[in-house]
DNA sequence: GCTGTTATTGATACTAGGTATTGACAAGAG
DNA sequence: CTCTTGTCAATACCTAGTATCAATAACAGC
């Protein structure tokens, strides 16, 4: 298959499990963000969360994402703007596909973009430690309705 | 050639036109931030610029680097951990190449990378409006001295 | 070269997104 | 059941900006 779109479906408790694989501890309050978390199929900001976790404190909540993120439960992409947004992940590596519109955020995973930092390696000067590859679009249904949601 | 790095090499003057271009005021503190940009030949930060721009506020600075990146004389990077990096833009389209260690930006252009995004536009839903792409390495003098200066 | 309009200014306050510190607390090993 | 130590909430602080606003200066027209 040359093009995946990866459907983002880590639950509860594989977020938690995340966790646990690092060694953390499972408190109450990261059951509660793992709850939040995984009860939003979009992507989110810190903000978002922190906004609908009463009782779990705001450097929690950033402790947490980046746990998180570091357990590779959670991706952290950069909108056009540069603000960041989070979103659940499933797959080892991806790229993001961002909506510029509506802001939903596929992960998807295509050949041609290994080919190209092969082809880059060779005439590039220096050793190679990573990239960052962010895809800009308005989605499928943002199109087709002509919405504009910014 | 199939890689080439861009020397950015835009003088103070060419900064000025490019806001003039623009149809904008060329004021002193405009004047002033081209000159304190132009003499950086490397990646810097708005707050360096600020801290080395006495009397001109810090409001301005981030206005200046905001015009300047909408007229294309300036390209505003993103480095790993997710920090705004500034550095001056010669080529139309390009992307950056950020060494990891010592922060030096280099502009190229590679046609892997158009290759690429033709490649992916035939299986994408929607229509593309953009990409952001960073490679991040260790360029060829800190491989080579084997520095780590983070 | 003066004058009037208006873009631009610096100061200040504010925002988002996040980290450092700290004393209190609770998870879970023994 | 106790003790250690990770984690907590609160708070202060930090970076990277943007919004507001009264004062000022650029520059077009005369």
């Amino acid at each position: 298959m040359l093009y995946s779109v990866i459907p983002a479906t880590p639950t509860e408790d594989d977020l938690i499990a995340a966790m646990e694989d690092r060694g953390c501890r499972i408190t109450q309050p990261r059951r509660d963000l793992a709850a939040t978390i995984t009860r939003r199929r979009d992507a989110f900001s810190a903000e978002d969360i922190a906004a609908e976790s009463d009782g779990v404190g705001r450097a929690t909540v950033y402790r947490t994402l980046r746990l998180l993120v570091d357990a590779g439960a959670l991706c952290k992409t950069t909108m056009p703007d540069g603000s960041p947004r989070y979103s659940l992940d499933n797959a080892r590596h991806h790229h993001h596909l961002v909506c510029v519109d509506c802001g939903r955020i596929d992960e998807f995973r295509h050949p041609s973009v290994e080919r190209m930092l092969r082809a880059m390696s060779a005439d590039i000067e220096g050793e190679l430690v990573g990239h960052r590859l962010e895809i800009y679009r308005r989605c499928g249904a943002c199109s087709a309705g002509g919405e504009r949601r910014a």
